[in-house]
Order: C-alpha cells, then structure tokens, then sequence
DNA sequence: TCTGGGGTCCTAGGACCC
DNA sequence: TCTGGGGTCCTAGGACCC
C-alpha cells in the first residue's frame, strides 16, 4: 500500500487564538511574546500575525527589533501594534479540541507540538481522497474554532511538512510521488527540516543555494561535510524519507531556565532562582507520571552569551527535590567564583533539567 | 537586531570492561 | 619500547525544531 501522508499546521496558531478570543483586536497587527518594555525588552517573539508580518515582524525575532519595526510602521500610518504575553494553558485547551477532531477522522496521528500534527492517509488509498479527508477536517476546524489550519498531503513526512508551507495561510496542498523532488528542486536548501542557518552557510559556501543544488554531491562527500546529517540530507533532497508516524512518544527530560530581566551576579538572587527551578521541575516530573530521575543538568548563560552547562548522573535514582536542590547548587557552586567564572561575568541565564527519567 | 523557553538528537573523547 | 577491538557509559557542546 502506497504511503500517504498530511501534515496539519495551525495559521499563526498563537495570534490566531487571541485575535478570535478578543474580537476588537480583530484585523489589527498582533505580536505574542516577550513583553517589549518599550523596545528595551528581553526575548523574542512567539507568534506575529498577518498584520503584523507585513512590517517584516516573524517568530524567532527579537522582540527589541519587532518593536522598532512596528514603530516605524506606525509612523508611516499603520495601526498600533498589540503586545501579548503568550497564555500557554489557554493555547493547549485550544490545541487539545483540534487534535480531537483530527483524531476522530484519522486512526494514526503524531502530534509534533501544540499546533502540527501528522496525519496517516494511506487508507484513504488515493491522494484524491485525502485531500478530500483534509478538507473536511479544515471545514470542521474552521466551523467548531474558528481557527485557519494548512495542510500538506505528501508521500511521506518530508513532502508532507513542506506542502504545508507552501500555500500559507489557510492553504491545502497535494504533492504525489511522481511531482516531489520537481516541486523540491527549486527551494531554498534552507526549507528542508534538518538545515538550520549553520548547514545553510556551508552549503551557500559551496554554491549550493537550492535543494536541486545539492544533488551534485555523492552521499560519502555529504557524509564527510555534515556526518549522519549529510546521509540524510543526501536522501531528502530526493525526496526521500521512511520515517515512520509515532502516536506518543514518551519525554525524556523536563527542565525550566529562565533569563534574567538584568544580568547579575549577585549569589543570593542566583541560587534562589535555582531553588524555585529546582521545585517546579521536580513538581512537573510528578504531574508528569514520572517516579525519578537520574541525571541533573545545570545551564549558565554568560552576560556574553556564552552558554555552558554541567551534568552528574547520580548512583542510584531519585525522587525529591531536595536531592534535586542540593545536587544543582553543587554544580552552580563553582560558577560564583572564579573557578568557572574567570572573567568575573555577571549571568544572563540559569537552568534546571533533569533526564533519564522513570 | 543582540539574541526565549521547551525540547530532541548527534558527536566526540575518555573511562572502563571483556 | 610497543601496545587490538568492540561495546557501553559519562560528560560537554552544538545544531536544530516549534
């Protein structure tokens, strides 16, 4: 049986759910992030919506340059930018109905994150068919949330996840077998899932801008240039990719850091910051269904944003957050002298995570 | 432009064991 | 006076994703 596979994505999902749960924010351009503090404001932002993308604000942006941005939108005449601060709890409850109703129309789903899901259509049979699936679940979407979804419907999960993109928002396309490495051929080698800005550079170093470009390498010369990566590069360039849907996969680590509003070095507000990370990471374990964990893992961000991080595997597994407490200010000790602070920086960041859990 | 927070996966060296 | 090979665990760092 021929794999057909769909690739749900929410419409600026975050942005999206407030413009619709606030109705006089309609049509106006709207940033869900860090709080901007008039333009001096730590963070990124989360989600922009339409409105707002049209001054050049996207997801991943400082939110210091999305205010100046918006800034200067509006001076040349456009509406006033909305700030919001992201209600993650309210997003999920949204994102839970959603998946609901993609469950009851697909038997396999593989949800990625609160707002994209794989889809298993291949007992639709035809591509016909599922995108006929498709457009129904973006018909009830749209009727029971009032929220815009695109889909992408693909061979596999590679094609699938580019269709998605491909007519944004709102949009449903269909990518078989026979059209994929075409439709491949003339994109940005960026778009594939997998090359970030650093495999980007080497491969733009090399002449290689489009995903067709990246076919004049063998599959040893991209093994040489990126490792295990490049073997898979080399194969989703084709449009080729056999990984299979995965209906829940178990975490494998929790963990909460949090960037200071100033950097500081000041040894009391460090470790108490450490202690709160330390008891609600030991609390969300629990909330989590887990037992224990064996393994602790200590994060610093410099003033300089040099990050490091510092790890112990314990003997045995533990459970408190006691444990959790004492082992993390072990790790941190070193970092309020000059053993592993030798240039005397104030801190950016701080973080707990634990892993091996059980 | 001065860079969040929650994660996963891969790499590489060294220790250790058989 | 030249020193195997394979496997697993630990630690640290880094790329990437949403």
């Amino acid at each position: 049986m021929t794999r057909i596979i769909g690739h749900l994505d929410m419409d600026a999902f975050f942005a999206a759910v407030e413009e619709r749960d606030k109705p006089w924010l309609k049509g106006k351009p709207i940033v869900v992030g860090a709080d901007p503090q008039g333009g001096h404001g730590r963070g990124v932002v989360s989600t922009a919506n339409y409105a707002a993308r049209k001054f050049g604000i996207r997801s991943a942006l400082p939110i210091s340059a999305a205010w100046r941005l918006a800034e200067s939108a509006r001076r040349k005449g456009a509406p006033p930018t909305v700030w919001l601060t992201p209600s993650g709890r309210r997003y999920g409850e949204v994102s839970a109905k959603i998946m609901a109703i993609v469950r009851r129309q697909v038997s396999l789903v593989e949800q990625v994150s609160v707002d994209e899901a794989y889809l298993d259509l291949s007992a639709a049979a035809t591509f016909e068919a599922a995108a006929e699936i498709c457009r129904n679940l973006k018909t009830e979407i749209r009727a029971k949330e009032k929220l815009t979804a695109s889909v992408g419907i693909g061979p596999n999960k590679l094609i699938a996840k580019i269709a998605s993109d491909l007519e944004k928002p709102d949009g449903l396309t269909m990518v078989t077998p026979a059209e994929a490495e075409k439709v491949l051929a003339p994109l940005a080698v960026r778009v594939l899932p997998g090359v970030g800005p650093k495999t980007e550079e080497i491969l733009n170093r090399r002449g290689v801008r489009k995903i067709e470009d990246i076919k004049k390498f063998t599959r040893e010369e991209l093994r040489e240039m990126f490792g295990k990566s490049g073997v898979d590069l080399y194969a989703k360039a084709r449009g080729l990719d056999d990984r299979l849907l995965v209906a829940a996969a178990e975490a494998k680590s929790v963990g909460e850091q949090e960037t200071f509003m100033r950097d500081t070095r000041d040894a009391e507000i460090l470790t108490d910051k450490l202690r709160e990370l330390a008891a609600t990471v030991s609390r969300r374990l629990k909330a989590d269904g887990f037992t224990a964990y064996r393994r602790v893992v200590l994060t610093v961000r410099f003033a300089d944003f040099t990050t490091l991080t510092r790890s112990r595997t314990l003997e045995e597994p533990a459970d408190s957050a006691a444990v959790l407490e004492f082992e993390i200010l072990k790790l941190f000790l070193p970092f309020l002298d000059r053993r592993e602070n030798p240039r005397g920086q104030a801190l950016r960041l701080i973080g707990v995570r634990i892993e091996k859990l059980e």
